[in-house]
RNA sequence: GGCCAAGUAGCUCAGUUGGUUAGAGUGCCGGCCUGUCACGCCGGAGGUCGAGGGUCCGAACCCCUUCUUGGUCGCCA
């Protein structure tokens, strides 16, 4: 059993040590990082979340301390009290390391076994044993680091909010599920045997009750829950900075955004972001960079070249135009030395976005290198090339398909090739920030034989396209704005409807009678009889905004007790079964897993 | 649900064409060591090669099935 800690107060944090301490006696509390025997003398580095201080063990110093020092081992947690002196020979690298704290006394707090993984940093043990032993993986400093930027964040998001007026006002987690979007999380009623609430995909509807009760500008940071399949970026429970306000317009809500992130930028990462951020439109994001969410890092934009190749025999070319289809392509600057097998590997990558293959056109020193060169007349080749700004050096890499298909791979090709040439990645330190506007209201779900909405169905409409809503809904565009950050979505809102006359209209063409309509979302219809204000919003996916402010591509790193991805904790070994009991009082049962 | 990759010592990995007793680094245990800081030196323990089945005289290695893990496409208003 671990010794007491009764009566012995931690002087401070072992980090804070500096050679101003020189002289002091110290009482220090930690975990022991490290040990070191050199027989007479034993080196203990103490560890807490502020760093490492070195504790010397000897027989001139304390000898009851030297003799119980043996014992200690990785991960014990300790106590020691002693005179901080000197070192004898000082170690510059470390913060501390002018200074070390003689071992006057010891007291083992708590034993440790020998840990699963080492507490240290760019660990490269699996996701696996990390996620399973998490307390242990938050140990180490990279990990304490990022929750430590991501505490900031809160509070540099709760101060400046406070200081614009708004009010921070929780919603319920126990909610009603709503068709559209994600699968939800269900919660079975006791009280109502085969009735479910829902875990909120987010605050939506509430916020906007919320305007409809004046309170004007509302603001919360807020878990919010989506059962969907992960990605790095992705956990089934995640954090949003949600917001909305009233008697407001699209200017009004992106300018506060602005000055929010900011502020977020400046106070954690000592960066300047330019204010106001670029904006530019869905169609025109699509068109240069086959994304709605663009890298704005680099260029290599995308180029149509359909009415270039308009009379080309070109099989591929020709079916494509007839067919309605795009041909759009990029040129890989100075890529045209890659060799087959490099451009084979691109060619599969555009198939995993549905892409049935990727034209190439080389512009060798000796000439052009293509498997098309033979289809194609010279004009056609060279008019090609003229569009797409082909120089001696450059790869041209071309698409024709459906035009969502288009847009995907390459969108994903100019992302892997801006990779691959090292305009982004790792080393890349610029942040660049782009207002992505006006989506289209719908999108039409094949599955479902009906239009979605794109954004949510509470979406206002752009005022002169409201007229297509029931003739042509493709070409509405509603008033949206996602910010965008390196090439992700880091935030997202729209201005919403305020008139019921209106969003029952957005229900008919999304294939809601009104009958469903009501009985889904009565509650805010019926909200919006009694003067509902002009509002609009915007939520921020926290986890991703603290992934980048703390440097990492893996939003687990941001998150202390993450998911795994097939959405189980390792930790808690979550989700897992329940009593019969449990499932009786709830009047559920089980089927048998169809093998 | 699809595709790609991985699974060998506590951890990270190597393992040739299928061939003797499966290796390395690190960690762990023991011994020595008074200025280390990834301490050093000496010694030692530690393996269901993810699981099941098959081929073969013989399987970590080849085949099939399955499980786990990561990435990704679909999905994520």
């Amino acid at each position: 059993m671990g010794e007491s800690i009764k009566g012995l107060k931690r002087s401070k944090y072992c980090g804070e040590f500096r050679d101003s301490d020189v002289g002091n006696k110290a009482t220090v509390m930690g975990w022991v990082q490290r040990r070191r025997n050199l027989g007479g003398l034993i080196f203990v580095d103490l560890r807490d979340r502020t760093g490492i201080v070195q504790i010397v063990f000897g027989e001139a110093i304390d000898k009851e301390a030297y003799e119980k020092a043996h014992q200690i081992r990785s991960e014990y947690c300790l106590a020691v009290t002693g005179n901080v002196v000197l070192r004898e020979s000082p170690n510059p690298e470390m913060p501390t390391g002018l200074i070390e704290i003689k071992g006057g006394s010891l007291r083992i707090l708590s034993e440790s076994e020998t840990p699963p993984i080492y507490i240290k940093e760019n660990l490269d043990a699996s996701e696996q044993i990390r996620l399973k032993y998490r307390y242990l993986d938050l140990r180490r400093p990279d990990i304490q680091r990022n929750l430590m930027i991501r505490s900031r964040a809160y509070k540099v998001v709760r101060d400046f909010m406070y200081e614009n007026g708004f009010l921070e006002i929780e919603t319920p987690m126990l909610t009603k599920s709503t068709p559209e979007g994600a699968r939800d999380y269900l919660v079975p009623s006791r009280n109502f045997k085969g009735k479910f609430y829902a875990l909120p995909q987010s605050p939506q509807l509430f916020k906007q009750l919320l305007m409809v009760s004046g309170y004007d500008r509302y603001f919360q940071i807020v878990k919010c829950f989506r059962d969907e399949d992960l990605r790095a970026n992705r956990q089934p429970e995640f954090t949003q900075v949600d917001m909305e306000l009233s008697f407001v317009e699209m200017e009004d809500v992106m300018e506060v955004n602005e000055r929010l992130i900011k502020r977020l930028f400046k106070e954690i990462k000592g960066i300047d972001v330019e204010i106001p951020i670029q904006r530019i439109t869905y169609k025109e994001a699509m068109e240069r960079f086959g994304s709605d969410k663009p890298d704005m890092r680099f260029g290599m934009e995308l180029t149509n070249i359909k009415d270039t190749v308009k009379g080309t025999e070109f099989r591929v070319f020709k079916d494509a135009i007839n067919e309605g289809k795009d041909i759009r392509g990029i040129n890989a600057k100075g890529c045209a030395s890659f060799g087959r097998k490099e451009i084979d590997r691109l060619g599969e990558f555009v198939k995993t976005y549905g892409a049935k293959g990727l034209v190439w056109i080389a512009i060798k020193e000796d000439g052009i290198k293509s498997p098309i060169s033979k289809y194609l007349t010279n004009e056609e080749m060279d008019a090609i090339i003229k569009k797409m700004g082909g120089e001696k050096g450059d790869l041209l890499l071309i698409v024709a398909d459906k035009p969502k298909i288009v847009f995907a791979s390459l969108g994903a090709l100019r992302i892997e090739l801006g990779k691959k040439l090292n305009l982004i990645g790792p080393d890349n330190k610029e942040f660049k920030f782009v207002w992505v506007v006006e989506f289209p209201m719908f999108t039409y779900d094949e599955e479902e034989g009906r239009y979605v909405a794109e954004h949510h169905p509470f979406t206002m409409p752009v005022e002169e396209d409201i007229k297509f809503l029931e003739t042509e809904p493709w070409k509405v565009r509603s008033e949206t704005y996602d910010i965008v950050l390196n090439g992700e979505e880091i935030g997202g809102g729209s201005i919403r409807i305020h008139d019921t006359k209106l969003q029952e209209e957005m229900f008919k063409v999304m294939g809601f009678t009104q009958e469903e309509a009501w009985k889904k979302f009565g509650f805010l219809l019926e909200a919006f009889k009694f003067g509902p204000p002009p509002h609009g919003g915007l939520a921020y996916g926290f986890d991703r905004l603290v992934m980048f402010l703390a440097g990492t591509d893996n939003i687990k790193d941001v998150i202390a007790f993450p998911k795994n991805q097939n959405a189980v904790c390792l930790l808690t070994d979550a989700p897992n079964v329940v009593d019969e009991d449990q499932l009786n009082e709830l009047g559920i049962g089980v089927l048998k897993d169809k093998k």
